[in-house]
Order: C-alpha cells, then structure tokens, then sequence
DNA sequence: ATTGAAATCATTAGCGA
DNA sequence: TCGCTAATGATTTCAAT
C-alpha cells in the first residue's frame, strides 16, 4: 500500500466531499478558484489511486424503526477460526460492520436491530448459535456523540 | 422519534444511494421505471423526514498515511464526567468516533492515526492526560472485513 | 490548468390519474 | 397524494490548448 502525496487543492475537495458528497464540482470550483474541470480532473485521479473509495448517503436508523444498536466483543473457542465465522456473519443482515481486533477479543461487531427484542433473538438465535463463538459481550450504544471523518 | 413510513420505491432508492451517494437520478429512475422527477421528489421527501440525514465520500485513510486505526474501551473515574471527556475528545483530531456504551466501559472511542509511534503519542500525550480517564484497553482494528449499510 | 462546446442532469411547474 | 411530461438552467465531461 503506497502512500499518495495529495496537495492542498486535493486537500479541499476531499473536505468538501465529506460534508456533502453530491456538491456539485462547479461550487467547489469557484470556493477554490479554480476551473469546473480541474475539480473533475482531480476527483478522478483521487478515485483512480484509490483515495477516495465511494460515497454513500448517511440514513437515520431510528427513524426507520432501527433503534437499538449495540456493539459485541466476540471471544471464539481458536483463534484460527476468525474466517469461519465473518463469513457466517456476513449473511445476518443485522451486522452492518465487523472489526478484527489485537487484545481481549478476537474481533468486535456492530449490529443493527429494531428493538430489545430482536437483538435478543439475534444473540441468541443466529450469534450464540454459531459454535465457533465461546463468548459475547455486548456493549449497548446510547449515543454517538463524535462521529466524523479524518480530517486529512 | 417517530418512525417513517418507506415503500418499496423509496427502500430501492436508498439502496442505490448508499452505494453511490453521486447515481444520477436518472439512472435510478431509469433502473426503477419512473420518471425523473419522481425520484427527486422522493429523495427530497426521504429527506425533508430526517431518513436521509446527508452524503459523504469515503477515504482509504491508508493511502493517505494513516495506517494505524484503534478502538479504545475507556473507562472512567466516574460516569458523570462523560460529558466533559468527550468534549475533550473532540478536540483532537485523531478521534473520529466517540460511542457510549453500556457495560463495562463507559466509552469507546476509535481513533485514525498515522504509524504506531503517532498512536502511542496520541495515547500518552492526549488520551491519559485528561484526568477523568482512568484507564483505557486499545483494541488495534487489523482488518475490517465487514462494513456495510443496513439493508432498510 | 483552462477554455468552451456538447451531452447529460436537476429542478420546477402544471397536468392528470 | 402521487407520478408524469416538458422546459429551463445548471452541471458534467471531454477535447484542444
């Protein structure tokens, strides 16, 4: 993985594009001075080395009926059966992210539910189900109150 | 909080929104087989509600240097003073999100840095100096082998 | 990096189911 | 209320400089 030098023109753009994904190329172009084009060119040449990866639009969870959210370490009966269980992981709808970690657990994962009630099924139905798992803490969030991106 | 209402149009659109915040309506109206401006409609809709809360760019932190990502279980000398820590927390800008939890700790917070030299500086110099903290366990993020939307 | 032109898109209003 | 069409202005994109 090799580094990419960016300037502070790059700089800008990707502070931009962080707060609002879809400004259009021509605002950040005059907030720069700069030409509509170089912005387009500069976008692409981020995107071809692989410094901006994607966007996406951010959704409210709760407000689709997803309130309850709760981050799980996970401690596994070997070590080496990590692979094993993402992979069973990965067909629950309800992990939206999984984190292998060095230290007390083996790895961390962030689930989604509805309410207490789904997460407890969840646990209980689909985590503590896979046999590879020896143990589960959970780690309910009440509140993201820093949520942001590296300022680069 | 109330909860919104989404049919199956407004569910089709997030998802493509989620994977490229930048799809040209359109597209996604072509994809959906309505008109344009519906889809605009819609999405103004979706966020006039609060469902869509905003749009960012993602960025491999890698390519720009910063190699070493960690989750921090903190705990506190009291959990009153959550308040005050995280408003020191955001102060710096290695952290990038600050969640509270129930349980064991009071909070985790992830933090973006540089190399490990930048990550224990971060750790020593800032993290132990405020005086709310009483200790903290680093789980160092390896790979994250999942992170998606919720499929809504 | 800029310009300028062509293609595509976003946005709004009025119409109709 | 919701989706459609059509018109306008803005944006994206690309080639040439």
């Amino acid at each position: 993985m090799e580094k990419y030098q960016i300037d502070s023109l790059d700089r800008r753009i990707i502070e931009e594009l962080q707060r609002d994904a879809r400004k259009p190329f021509l605002d950040i172009a005059r907030k720069c001075q700069v030409a509509g084009g170089t912005i387009h060119q500069r976008i692409e040449k981020l995107k071809e080395k692989g410094v901006i990866t994607g966007s996406k639009i951010t959704i409210d969870h709760k407000k689709l009926g997803y309130g309850v959210e709760v981050l799980l370490g996970i401690h596994l009966v070997n070590a080496k059966v990590v692979s094993k269980v993402v992979k069973k992981l990965e067909k629950f709808p309800e992990v939206v992210q999984s984190l292998y970690t060095t230290g007390n657990y083996a790895l961390f994962v962030k689930v989604v539910t509805k309410d207490i009630d789904h997460f407890h099924n969840f646990l209980v139905k689909k985590l503590q189900a896979i046999e590879e798992i020896r143990s589960t803490e959970s780690f309910i969030c009440l509140e993201t109150p820093i949520d942001r991106e590296l300022q680069v």
